[in-house]
DNA sequence: AAACTATTACATGTTATAGTGTAATAGATA
DNA sequence: TATCTATTACACTATAACATGTAATAGTTT
């Protein structure tokens, strides 16, 4: 997965009309999923190991399952997950890897503007 | 300003430790100041022109200057933007075009994902 | 078909955020 | 220094989001 896989060929933003009321809603809603920890932990564990459970989250996460299964419902509605279900469980992964694209580039960006760091020393 | 300029050589998302409380809320309040179809506007209006002032940005929007001063303040104290004082105004210009990936990036799945398109031509 | 268990639905309390109106401020210009 | 005007501060209202606890559901397995 490279940048060039995702989204190629667009006008730049200078180059294009200001954005409208409709396009700012649909890139503010994009965001907005990504605008919580704990979906982005979710997300996260989901990358790095495909196919858990909302059992299996909520372990991993050490939260209640409501609370994961709420935001895993966010997460299918906004069509960036999906369920399939094995046996007794249900279980996610990523649709499209390109949302993951934004991720990696806010987890870059806010490490080398100085938030965090690769492995969290300045919070220690 | 191409995707290579910012943040580079940094471990994929798959490669990392689960993220962590600290990561993930830093990562989270980058989000959160794009996650405002206002913030979003000003930001674009600021892309297409440098330079503008509050009274400028109110006039593109169509709103209260009022309302764009406290997105403006929510901007500069994030350090997305910087105020410089030209006369009796106070101009605003983009600290740092990286962050802009981020807007470019989500604009263009937005519209790939359908939920607009480039002339936003559905929605009339 | 019945029981079992993972998952979800619903209502609630709490917290955060956006925009507005009024009033204050700060810097420039004369 | 005094005035003028763009900008901001503050208080307030409305709205939305998150986690939780309890209860319901749904699908599997025996």
């Amino acid at each position: 997965m490279t940048y060039e896989d995702c989204c190629p060929e667009k006008p730049s933003l200078a180059e294009r009309d200001l954005i409208n009321e409709n396009q700012a809603l649909s890139v503010v809603s994009l965001f907005k999923v990504l605008s919580n920890d704990t979906r982005l932990k979710i997300l996260h564990a989901l990358v790095r190991e495909p196919n858990l459970s909302v059992g299996d989250i909520a372990t991993l996460l050490h939260m209640k399952v409501q609370a994961v299964s709420n935001q895993l419902q966010t997460l299918v509605s906004q069509n960036i997950i999906k369920p399939n279900r094995d046996g007794n469980f249900i279980k996610y992964q990523i649709v499209d890897d390109c949302t993951l694209i934004l991720l990696e580039r806010a987890w870059c960006l806010a490490e080398d503007t100085g938030k965090i760091t690769v492995s969290d020393e300045v919070t220690q």
